[in-house]
DNA sequence: ATGTTATGACTACTTATGTAATCAAGGTGG
DNA sequence: CCACCTTGATTACATAAGTAGTCATAACAT
């Protein structure tokens, strides 16, 4: 159950989050702009998702397409939920809390919150 | 200055957190229901938290009383803002959509996120 | 056809983590 | 005083993670 995706390996389910399937040299591209990685260690970081069954593999000629296996949700929650666990005993409240401070709410976070909230009342 | 506490590092601080200072068996014995760690676990845990100045020593004796060098909030702050950012673009409302999903929000929390927005929207 | 190149497979090396055992020194019980 | 226990220090060892090199191979350009 416990799929474990590291730091790294995230930036790379990001990369086919976003957009997939793609092949190893197009996601290669996609993180040149963020990240000073080697084509060789994105390679490394593939296989190791591929093995975890984090993304599935289609061959499409001499290359594999890499997509998702898991949904960025899919992952996002448990995610979300284990790490409000570690850190606030399960409690959104403080979660909040804390990303607000040093301004990390927009505006139009506040309201999509206030919005689900609404909705979670009913 | 990105103080990384690993897992299990976590739960020891947590334990000083709630209370401190501590010695090391204090700090074994409140673990001791939480974790099944051998004392010995627990003791290259306190220290690999003073190497890395998480904790703060203070001579009692023949043993140390073990401190945070830095407040749950301190190390929550960054911790829930760089976890936003790795999954979902830094946007809190989709991380509370998640939160919220599997009845993860009591209402008590809705109240109590809800006042605080109050309080942003100002 | 043939040297070049892109690609996946395999290998490598370092640091971090989880978990724990051994060791030495300083008190404690008697 | 001395065997013993508590405590921190040092060492250990397996697995994960971060980062990257080598190799064989299959396709591509010429």
């Amino acid at each position: 159950m416990k799929l474990k995706i590291s730091q790294s390996e995230l930036d790379v389910m990001d990369v086919l989050w976003q957009e997939s399937p793609l092949g190893s040299a197009e996601v290669v591209s996609r993180l040149a702009s963020k990240k000073d990685w080697s084509a060789r260690t994105i390679k490394t970081l593939l296989s190791r998702l591929v093995e975890k069954k984090a993304l599935t593999t289609e061959p499409d000629g001499r290359r594999f397409l890499y997509s998702p296996a898991i949904s960025r949700e899919a992952y996002a929650g448990p995610a979300a939920r284990n790490f409000a666990a570690r850190l606030f005993g399960g409690r959104a409240a403080p979660l909040v809390a804390h990303l607000a401070e040093g301004d990390g709410l927009s505006d139009t976070d506040i309201a999509e919150i206030e919005a689900l909230l609404e909705r979670l009342k009913k």
